[in-house]
DNA sequence: GGAACACACGTTTTT
DNA sequence: CGTGTGTTCC
């Protein structure tokens, strides 16, 4: 019986799983699962499946399962296929882009397809505009390739077509031209990109009658993970599969599918990318589902979590979520004050140290930043206190560029056509092909409207002759594996195509001719993995039962899975290294201990968030979530300056520490020095220590040096303050009460080339470190260090 | 064809 | 400040 299913949920999980999916009337019933951090929210979307499945609810054939990442996909087929002794491999369990893509390989005649089509990645795209915009011969300083890549993959996000945007402009106008040039070029080439596996999938479920009921009544289930990540596209193809849609022909008469969305609007921090959480209420208004909030939180202690609630509540406009948990209060979260970014991550390697020799494993401490620019510096810190580390959001194995020029090859021996491909390898490794080539080779195509692979063979003299030996080398490559295995293949390219030579000739090219040699092993774990026979020549998509069989060769399955899955993000897995990431990438992911560094005013919420709602909100958001990645122990660490763009910059305390409720709270550092606090009141935005009510003195008297024999719990480290504007020359000292020997006086008033003008509050350091705490009246209170600062006084 | 130089740019990221 | 990209020069 299915009950050992259930076995294990608590009532609310329970709940979730078996909302009757057909309602009084005998019509589907979809659900809205409002699944908090950590509340097991993997867990309900899979076991739902199984219950469905074990019930007889439905087939597997009959599930479709949406994730958005090729991580959360598979580990939803391991869980189930543990919980069920079915073949997940032939269930439609994907990513929106890995099941379109599915769905267009099977239909690709009737989506307008070649069989071979290709799928470029982000870099791909890019190339091919840049490609674009100069055979347009168009001013690519007045539209920026990385512009114009942006508005196109927003168009299609929001499920427009070149001819349906209304244009404001004659720049919007140009856009839009030139968005309509692409989308030729990329039919022309026989290539989609990320954005247009969904638009192009959706175009033909709209348009296709008859494939469109077929997957209507086939999925009568269908099931979406992180729902509040969804983008008006990906909406839009939901509500046409599952006949929520206008266009639905209901033949047979049963009627719509049953969604089951989970998501967390509390969690929602993609809205940069097209994202929109209100899809959410959206769903709600039009599915009229059934909701279960998931409250019961299971990862981390209540000191935390109070944390996390208290922060959020901060936010407008919520579905409304409060997290619990019974595993007690656990530790209180630490704070911490560090003078400067480099003292940061002294404290950092300090800290770090001692939870490690306290037992701690390195892979259950995270460090998270706001933005990638900020892991320089502790991963100095880690790597000269020999700490092993391990840094998030790298290159991936297939973004590498051998990688690519490798895939370049195979992809023309699939598609001759493909001219991203063709251009990254027709010189490379060298072979003589120089620009005028290649100028001759882009004109013959243009003349001919053909690609630059047909263009080469008709071109004679000398540009004819070199372009004619790289055709007849793809040629000869794909005649002389025609009945070989992928890994031959893949082997038999990259030899002969003169990369692995030309890597080993490279004096740093040991790592490359390496990963090139890994590629082979990629290939083979892919046709184990994939289930492919030993014939290489055909094969059949694995579960596939579709309207017509599809024919899918495992070169052109393999280079969808590397296009569609770039591979492991993260570097050598399975040693115990500290994790270092940014909040984004730590979604998902729980942690022992957790530290959350940087939160200052500009850098966590960041300056370009900062001054409207949505963009505050969100940045709270991803402070929920980073704060959610801790089981039993948080730190939030802040520093007074911090060198950013080359300059050294002083930031207030980030306001999300002014939004944790202090009882949870605990200061390794007296709090006096905080800029934010120090200040007279004014400057703060009205935000100024009200909401603090632990035994702290709050407010400091300007010039004094009380910090320093304060009662706090641990001695204050040897303060090391960087020398600004050389980061280098850092010079560790201890902080020595002021000599007075200022060019300024507290209570003089001063003016600030950038800030305006501002009172002198506070003074302290000596020399080139001499600092001074300016309370300005537009910018508010903040430290200044007087051997860089324009600082004037006025009479 | 590759190194040296100049210059621009600088939130977050999966597919 | 540091990186990545594009251009120029040998």
């Amino acid at each position: 019986m299915y009950s050992d299913l259930l076995a294990n949920l608590n009532p609310e999980q329970r709940e979730a799983v078996t909302l009757p999916p057909v309602n009084e009337n005998g019509q589907a019933q979809s659900a809205l699962i409002l699944a908090g951090a950590g509340s097991g929210k993997t867990r309900v979307l899979t076991t739902r499946i199984a219950w469905l499945i074990q019930t007889g609810q439905v087939s597997p054939i009959g599930v479709l399962a949406v994730t958005f990442t090729n991580k959360a996909a598979k580990e939803m087929m391991l869980r189930l296929s543990a919980m069920l002794p079915i073949n997940t491999r032939g269930m439609w369990i994907g990513t929106f882009h890995g099941l379109c893509n599915r769905l267009l390989r099977a239909h690709h005649k009737e989506a307008g397809l070649p069989s071979t089509f290709q799928i470029l990645d982000t870099q791909d795209q890019l190339s091919a505009i840049k490609r674009l915009l100069k055979g347009l011969k168009v001013d690519d300083e007045k539209y920026p390739p990385k512009q114009l890549q942006y508005f196109i993959a927003h168009a299609k996000e929001r499920g427009q077509r070149a001819k349906e945007l209304s244009v404001g402009d004659d720049f919007q106008a140009k856009m839009a031209q030139l968005y309509e040039a692409y989308d030729e070029q990329c039919q022309r080439e026989g290539v989609v990109d990320f954005a247009e596996l969904l638009l192009r999938s959706y175009e033909l479920l709209k348009h296709n009658e008859a494939i469109r009921t077929h997957y209507q009544e086939r999925f009568r289930h269908i099931l979406i993970d992180e729902f509040q990540d969804t983008n008006a596209l990906q909406y839009a193809w939901l509500k046409l599969l599952s006949g929520h849609d206008a266009s639905r022909v209901n033949v047979s008469g049963m009627g719509s599918s049953a969604v089951f969305a989970v998501g967390d609007d509390d969690q929602s921090i993609y809205a940069f990318r097209g994202a929109d959480v209100e899809n959410m209420r959206l769903y709600e208004k039009q599915y009229h589902p059934m909701m279960v909030k998931l409250e019961q939180n299971y990862r981390s202690h209540g000191h935390i979590l109070d944390t996390a609630n208290y922060l959020i509540s901060n936010n407008t406009d919520r579905l409304g979520k409060n997290l619990r948990t019974d595993a007690g209060h656990g530790e209180l979260v630490r704070i911490y004050d560090a003078p400067s970014d480099h003292a940061e991550a002294a404290w950092l390697v300090d800290e770090i140290k001692a939870l490690v020799s306290s037992g701690i494993k390195r892979t259950e401490i995270a460090l998270l930043y706001r933005s990638n620019a900020q892991s320089r510096i502790i991963e100095h810190a880690l790597f000269s206190a020999a700490i092993p580390y391990r840094v998030y959001g790298g290159l991936r194995f297939f973004e590498r560029a051998e990688i690519k020029h490798a895939l370049a090859y195979l992809r023309l021996l699939e598609n001759p056509n493909d001219d991203t491909s063709f251009s990254r390898v027709v010189n490379f490794p060298t072979r003589g092909i120089g620009a005028r080539s290649i100028e001759a080779v882009q004109d013959a195509a243009r003349a001919q409207n053909s690609s630059l692979y047909l263009a080469a063979s008709t071109l004679d003299g000398k540009a004819g002759a070199s372009l004619g030996g790289f055709v007849r080398l793809v040629d000869h490559m794909r005649e002389a594996t025609r009945y070989n295995t992928l890994p031959e293949t893949v082997e038999f390219v990259i030899q002969n195509s003169g990369l692995i030579q030309h890597y080993l000739s490279e004096r740093e090219g040991q790592d490359r001719v390496e990963n090139l040699q890994e590629l082979i092993n990629a290939a083979t774990a892919f046709i184990a993995e994939e289930g492919y026979g030993q014939d290489a020549t055909a094969a059949t998509l694995p579960g596939e039962n579709a309207p017509g069989v599809v024919e899918v060769s495992p070169l052109a399955a393999f280079l969808s899975h590397a296009s569609l899955e770039a591979g492991d993000n993260q570097a050598q897995a399975g040693q115990d290294a500290v994790q270092l990431m940014t909040v984004h990438s730590a979604k998902g992911l729980e942690f022992t201990s957790v530290f959350i560094t940087g939160l200052e005013e500009g850098l966590f919420p960041h300056e370009n968030s900062i001054n409207e709602q949505h963009g505050l909100e969100e940045e709270r958001r991803l402070m929920y979530v980073a704060i959610t990645r801790a089981k039993e122990r948080l730190y939030l660490s802040h520093t007074q300056s911090r060198m950013l763009h080359g300059q050294v910059r002083y930031n207030m305390p980030s306001r999300f520490l002014e939004e944790l409720p202090c009882d949870s709270l605990k200061w390794l550092t007296p709090k006096v020095k905080d800029a934010r606090w120090g200040g007279t009141g004014n400057g703060n935005g009205g935000r100024s220590g009200s909401t603090w009510q632990d035994g702290y003195t709050r407010q400091r008297e300007f010039g004094s040096n009380d910090f320093f024999d304060s009662g706090n719990e641990r001695e204050r480290p040897a303060r090391q303050i960087g020398r600004v504007g050389s980061a280098s020359t850092a010079v560790t000292r201890m902080a020595a009460p002021p000599r007075g020997n200022y060019p300024f006086t507290i209570g003089q008033n001063v003016f600030h080339t950038k800030f305006g003008e501002g009172r002198v509050t506070g003074l302290e350091g000596n020399d080139a470190d001499a600092r001074a705490q300016v309370n300005f009246k537009r910018h508010g209170v903040k430290w200044l260090q007087l051997s860089i600062a324009k600082l004037a006084a006025i009479d």
